[in-house]
DNA sequence: GCGCATCTTGAGAGCGTTCTCAAGACTTGT
DNA sequence: ACAAGTCTTGAGAACGCTCTCAAGATGCGC
């Protein structure tokens, strides 16, 4: 019954038009020495047969294989997808990168790999063996994981560096980490605030540094004290929530927290919200990522948005424009914003007064 | 400086073992007569020299080519993406697909393809051309694309229909809609609620009807009429802002509504707020699909789980395990389950009584 | 108008794997 | 012990493409 329908090659192609294969293969490729006449006739070829060229046989003769490979924490994303709270850097990856490399004749795809194993050359090894692919993109914590760059390098495979500036092999992409959380917090000091903690991430992660870099740098042009309103979480929920409590045990003036991972700021709403503190009538929040979740909390959180997508498509343009190796001092920043939602208000009226003024009151 | 190392090849292999090519190449794909003392041989210079076949060769030779497509809509994956929605359907069917190829040592790929767009064969063929997977998952509206459905059979490459239970080529899977509707309904009843309206999805989805039947019968069964308790909307926010206010306007005396899609209950869930209803105590509210922002709502939403990942991995095993063409007829139901959350109670008190000894009252 | 450089086209090898087919080694039955 | 099988191994072609290199066609300077 179902014909098995043989695939257009481009041999059919040459047939149809009467060239040979390599003149075929020119014109796919853009080649430079065509004249227009026959580019056309054997573009009118292509076309009628719909002939499109296969990925496989590309790899096998030429030195491309047209794929980008994306390289994820397969620990963090799959215990985010399993609980359901969605895996946003892999969605901002794909989705930034499948577009762009459509754009260039490129394919995506998405491996994930353990940090803590100690099987990550084997695992990341093997995925490069059978995949062979043109370009490689880190994300964090790989980016910075030094048996992961070395194999690459020494594959000579080109790779990018997501949320890394060091120096070393490896173009370094950032997501602007440390301004973007001075802008929060000096939003935060301009609507009044003066006790403004952090939430922070863990320290293997450089942009958790970058991230109170930042925070401290606003709050020292401000001549606002920082000492002790600051809190270090993994960027899960549960450890947002010890954090939170942390800091509003501790601090009952506080005003303002600011968290570098949407869950640790729900977390924080949720404490807040426990322990009778409106959001943001008593307590600001402004979160870091700017995933799906915090559009629907009560209120919807106001929040750095992380430029994933754009990063990796600016990623995907480097790998693929550079060739084998470029000059790979530059740091390419791309800026993240700030989008404002309801969980930001003027602290409440005696709290910058006290501050200032009188000692704390509230219990 | 960077030693470019050479790629390991099947015929470094043979001669690390002293073997011919075929030998290894057997021993790797589990062949069949290859005496025990000469695998374990090949096997240790495979570990030893880090050997893994690459893809693209594999493909060349072979028939098969490792890789599975999974085909998703672009409009509406591209809209929820950029509207920072989060792209649940993209997430469930990468993560579970790549978890289940994996094991059998295949890779995914994600495609976008348009619905509306007249070049659907065109685009859609081009993938297939270039990648020639060795099978392709569609999902809903996909699945019941006559176009693509005719590509892939005339092509002959084994694929899976997602929401589709129609006979013809391709695997059918089903996530049990009406049943899980049913059971949404069901839940509702039992808690009391009688006046229950349902916002569903476009008619476009074969779904989107299992899951009208599924309320339909609910209320059938419990000798509850059904008239007027049902808006149409296109899984979109607006559309369920629409439905939710049209519903409310027309009966004062509903106590619960089931929306077919998270976006579309989370508008009613405003529309609610806004009307000064209570979530649960003057309105119970489940949503479909249980993607990861109803769970951080105020009150997070009961909804029914879509076991998309599930789906997909079973998709997967049925085409990797079947051949080119195996028996297409039985449709593989994936039971969905109802995740309870805080949007549902009981009833208001008045409510019940309302409905069977007064008129309804409330404006 | 002739020799040289450049542009255009094609022929053939090679990429790494699996397929088909054939040859040798080993069983088994009588 | 010998024929007829089965098991094990290998040799060579093939997959579809791009690379390298060579040959023919065209343009340029004097």
């Amino acid at each position: 019954m179902a014909r098995v329908r043989k695939t257009v090659t481009i041999r059919d192609v040459a047939e149809d038009a009467g060239v040979s294969l390599q003149t075929v293969s020119r014109v796919v490729n853009g080649g430079p020495n065509v004249r227009p006449q026959l580019r056309d006739k054997v573009r009118a070829s292509i076309d009628r047969l719909g002939y499109v060229p296969s990925l496989a046989a590309q790899r096998m003769s030429g030195s491309r294989s047209y794929i980008i490979l994306a390289i994820n924490d397969r620990e963090r994303t799959l215990a985010d997808w399993r609980a359901r709270l969605g895996t946003d850097w892999v969605d901002q990856m794909l989705l930034g990168g499948i577009l762009t490399c459509s754009q260039h004749g490129y394919r995506m795809m998405v491996e994930l790999v353990d940090t803590h194993s100690d099987h990550v050359e084997r695992e990341l090894g093997a995925a490069l063996s059978a995949l062979q692919p043109d370009g490689v993109i880190l994300t964090p914590p790989h980016s910075e994981n030094r048996l992961i760059t070395q194999l690459l390098a020494e594959r000579n495979i080109p790779f990018a560096r997501i949320g890394s500036n060091a120096p070393g092999p490896g173009i370094p992409l950032t997501m602007g980490d440390e301004s973007a959380a001075h802008l929060a917090t000096a939003r935060l000091i301009e609507l009044g605030h003066r006790r403004i903690a952090m939430i922070a991430g863990p320290p293997q992660y450089s942009l958790s540094g970058w991230r109170i870099d930042g925070w401290k740098r606003a709050m020292d042009e401000a001549g606002l004290p920082h000492d002790g309103l600051l809190e270090v979480g993994d960027f899960g929920y549960a450890s947002g929530t010890r954090a939170a409590r942390a800091l509003l045990d501790r601090h009952a003036d506080l005003t303002a927290i600011i968290g570098s991972s949407d869950q640790m700021t729900l977390a924080a709403l949720e404490v807040a919200r426990d322990r009778g503190l409106a959001v943001p009538h008593d307590l600001s929040l402004i979160s870091f990522d700017n995933t799906p979740i915090v559009r629907f909390s009560q209120p919807p959180l106001t929040a750095v948005d992380q430029p994933i997508a754009e990063t990796v498509s600016r990623a995907v343009e480097q790998l693929i424009a550079r060739g084998p190796d470029g000059d790979d001092d530059a740091v390419i920043e791309v800026a993240a914003g700030l989008v404002e939602r309801s969980s930001t208000a003027p602290p409440p009226v005696e709290a910058p007064a006290q501050a200032h003024a009188h000692a704390p009151s509230r219990a």
